[in-house]
DNA sequence: CAAAAAGTTTACGTTTACGTAAACGGAATA
DNA sequence: TATTCCGTTTACGTAAACGTAAACTTTTTG
């Protein structure tokens, strides 16, 4: 039987987050431990929502932002409307992230030119010092 | 002859962000206008930087890892050891950024998945309307 | 059973990235 | 000439995302 919770310690040391930083996110109401008394119990759901929080925040996305796409995988009952509205969202993220995608290419294009470069001024030191 | 200089303003409208920005963007010294009076004036290389962080921003980038990629582009002299330190720099950033590609394409992913059960519950309601 | 370890709440502190307002100086325009 | 539109400096304010410390329970362990 697998374990169905966690200690706000365990997710912490998982995730390489502090405590503080997961009861900050419940405080936000990204999360919603369970209680044993006054203890956090956190459920897989939980432990789910925190891994999409930190992939959010790898890419520069705030706590609200992360919020709002949880929210659209969590689609609840709606109306035709209401995806209408999912939609839009979905197509403004993908949006962003496209151009997320074409920042993080040219950013490693030139990446790849600096060390071009790099390694011809190492080489050039290297024949200064080997005539 | 191209416009050698660019007023607060003229960038400010340019790249869609407020002169405050730009005025703490170069007390950070990330930016080095040149100045006619109390006028600042930037040149290209200064309009280029600014690209450069805005880019970086909208990739989750601080203003101080931007600042870290710029100095990157920007060589100045540099033996072996700064050049090898250098190398390290790029590596590192290559693989935050190989990360976040893997990252966004799986939110894209995700994205995509939404996008279908959305579409496919409209599908049904529309159904439910016309029978 | 006593001490250490892990949990809790409350609350103030910190850094980043600007916003906003005050108070002022030239230049262009009605 | 008066007003308006840039521009400037100085300075305090703010939101986000936690860090840190105090003061206190609860659990675990030697």
């Amino acid at each position: 039987m697998p374990a169905t919770h966690y200690r706000i310690s365990e997710l912490a040391s998982e995730f390489d987050i502090t405590p503080r930083t997961i009861r900050f996110y419940e405080e936000k109401g990204l999360l919603n431990p369970e209680r044993d008394g006054q203890t956090r119990l956190f459920r897989p759901a939980d432990r789910v929502r925190l891994a999409l929080i930190l992939r959010g925040k790898r890419c520069g996305l705030s706590l609200d932002e992360s919020r709002e796409i949880i929210e659209m995988y969590e689609p609840g009952q709606s109306n035709v409307e209401q995806l209408h509205s999912l939609l839009d969202k979905v197509r403004e993220r993908r949006d962003v992230l496209t151009a997320q995608l074409a920042d993080i290419k040219d950013m490693m294009q030139e990446l790849d030119d600096v060390e071009r470069r790099c390694r011809r001024s190492l080489a050039a030191l290297e024949e200064d010092n080997h005539p």
